[in-house]
DNA sequence: GGGCCATATTGGTAAGACCAAAGTGGTCCA
DNA sequence: TGGACCACTTTGGTCTTACCAATATGGCCC
């Protein structure tokens, strides 16, 4: 962790946490750097970086403060951390929405799937069945099948999508205690139901099946968070 | 456009080009600084910003390329705007993707309108139904429109991701000719269709209506892009 | 009271310097 | 001959100082 990346991250908190007005004047750089014992260059990349989260329009005359709802997804995952536990509510969408790309890839992978990532799929499904007992080994696996999707529906936008919801929300996930634990039977059915619909050639069978699977962890996640 | 903004872009569109091979090493700051005719702190600022959207991995003894298809969603935009004219494969991704975004706003938005909402939304239908001839007039209040959906949904992820899609494309492709020209037919359907949907508080008949649309949006955008 | 101009402030950029960490190549030993 | 070790070089990270152009600010004048 540099220092500017450091600074970066303190000023987009702040301004996440709404300790600026939209339209709000940040301090000036030199401002900045002495606040923060840095110099100005490291200020400046801070503020180069913030800028890319579209939290803030830098202009000569000095850097004004943005809606926090026009920004970037990249403002995802500080948002989740800003708490000492994330937002249920934001988690909530974000598996909302996680739920409906992870349906819009399988519809489009299955129908184009060729024979070899057929069986590829079969065979990490079947290493899925052994591994029902434990969420932490389970969820990497997890995670490879709907890569092997993403890259089988062949969407270059989702795919770049579904990078930064990962790169936002997946490891302050797996901070969270207590971890919600899914049950096995519905793990089971979850991975049945997926075996079926690549099997058939059935992308919506195995939307199905991810759908119920997100709606079951979202109820779950949402208890673990109102007992945290 | 500053400097660093500058090089950047450069930068960006070389590495997204594929001149460099992935887990390769970007030339030093210094020797940057020197091609460019700039300063360290200005290429510092540029190489701070690829960092953002993942093309780079920057450490101590150098920085690496990584995958293109790692990167973030912001590498979009500068992705369609490689060419003289877009990739057709993007962009029927792009609006693909875009499309389902769309109806996944409109099923979560629809069931939860209030009345007022519903009044506004039915409002902005009338102002498109008097303006369905010109598609420049008639993209922004779709835009507009769309917009509403989205803070009706309330879903903060959904939105974000909305932004970033909005801001890499949208400006790219109006930049477009020949324009794809709806016909007001179809268009009149559209808008139909959506009203329906907004008086009956049917969200999947507005959905309906929005997947018709993106799907001869597409097929316009595709035949543009291949006379193009 | 409103428009205008000089001034202070702010971001943009450059050049030079130092440090610590990583990469590099050679040497030395087994 | 092969591998481990070490010194050197390169590289990113940071700081300082300085200057310019665009903007913002405040006071002045009409």
């Amino acid at each position: 962790m540099t220092r500017s990346h450091e600074i970066a991250g303190i000023l987009r908190d702040e301004i996440l946490r709404g300790q600026f007005r939209p339209g709000e004047r940040l301090p000036s750089e030199r401002d900045l750097a002495a606040r923060f014992g840095a110099s100005r260059g490291a200020v400046r990349e801070a503020l180069s970086q913030i800028e890319q989260l579209r939290l803030v329009d830098i202009q000569p005359g000095g850097a004004r403060i943005k809606e926090v709802s026009d920004a970037s997804i990249a403002v995802l995952g500080p948002l989740l951390g800003l708490g000492a536990v994330p937002d249920a509510g934001l988690v909530d969408q974000f598996f909302d929405t996680f739920s409906a790309l992870a349906r819009f890839t399988a519809t489009r992978a299955i129908p184009r799937i060729t024979e070899i990532q057929r069986t590829d799929l079969l065979a990490q499904l079947d290493v899925m069945t052994d591994d029902l007992g434990s969420v932490e080994s389970l969820q990497p696996k997890m995670r490879a099948f709907l890569l092997t999707l993403d890259r089988i529906a062949d969407n270059l936008v989702v795919r770049l999508i579904s990078n930064d919801l990962q790169a936002q929300f997946v490891e302050r996930m797996l901070l969270l205690h207590p971890r919600p634990s899914l049950e096995p039977e519905s793990l089971l059915a979850l991975v049945a139901g997926m075996r079926l619909g690549v099997e058939n050639g059935d992308g919506e069978g195995v939307a199905a099946a991810l759908d119920i699977h997100f709606l079951s962890m979202r109820a779950l996640v949402a208890q673990a968070l109102a007992s945290a």
